[in-house]
DNA sequence: GCTATTCTACTACAAATGTAGAAAGCGTCA
DNA sequence: TGACGCTTTCTACATTTGTAGTAGAATAGC
């Protein structure tokens, strides 16, 4: 149930917000994204075909709720990327983050402001 | 120049040991892939159109050589992962890592150990 | 009730991806 | 120098992904 590049986008409005409508989702889809009506449309089909999301009918009109979960999805995705790009090791993956050399981001620092936070929750456990 | 499933595969062959023919390349694919000879062939030279790897010739024996290097496209993957999953945060991604409810896995114990390291080092500097 | 609008269902189609066969070329060893 | 085996080149084809049009059904407003 791996998710494509186009699905994650639909999901992404579904997960804020859901059960809803095509129209709905429509609606929420960042600007930068121009897809007709039915593509959507399309998408929302072939995601529960797949089960990603449910379709259940409010009279003729379809509406949808996410089966799958953002979390089971991320996981999913990061699952895969480990596998195919970092040997199967979610720790090489985060090490790579960690060793970027890219000092003009502030990834970086995003990044080992999460690691403090998780240190001291941790800690606080 | 985001690689496929396939061409991972690929590329995490050629990036183990290069300059390779696809013969070499096929020896040292893992056991589990099963893919035609002609299969590979076809995959280097798709990449070798995409410019990802660079074909020259030995007499008629094509030989290639990594062009993208692996620190690069796992930046891309990661990036693109993030963009499409994590609303652009490497920041949550990491978060999701981190806080996976998934006590079975020695997952969270190895980046903990990856966090540990990094925080030492950082220390160190 | 009739019309304008909105939805759904179905179909379509190009590009990308995964996978591989056929045929022809070349190198090598007997 | 001929046959065998490996390599390349070209072609092929199913599936998945991205994207959308058309036609007919449902609905809502007048």
């Amino acid at each position: 149930m791996k998710l494509t590049e186009a699905e994650w986008q639909i999901m992404n409005v579904l997960w804020e917000g859901w059960p809803a409508t095509t129209r709905q989702v429509a609606d929420r889809l960042p600007d930068e994204i121009n897809w007709a009506y039915t593509t959507i449309k399309t998408m929302l089909t072939r995601l529960a075909d797949k089960h990603v999301v449910k379709e259940t009918k409010k009279g003729s009109i379809g509406i949808y709720t996410p089966l799958l979960t953002r979390q089971d999805a991320r996981r999913i995705a990061l699952k895969s990327l480990a596998n195919q790009a970092f040997d199967g090791s979610a720790k090489s993956l985060v090490m790579h983050l960690l060793e970027q050399d890219n000092p003009d981001s502030d990834e970086l620092t995003e990044i080992n402001k999460a690691i403090s936070e998780y240190v001291k929750k941790r800690g606080a456990k």
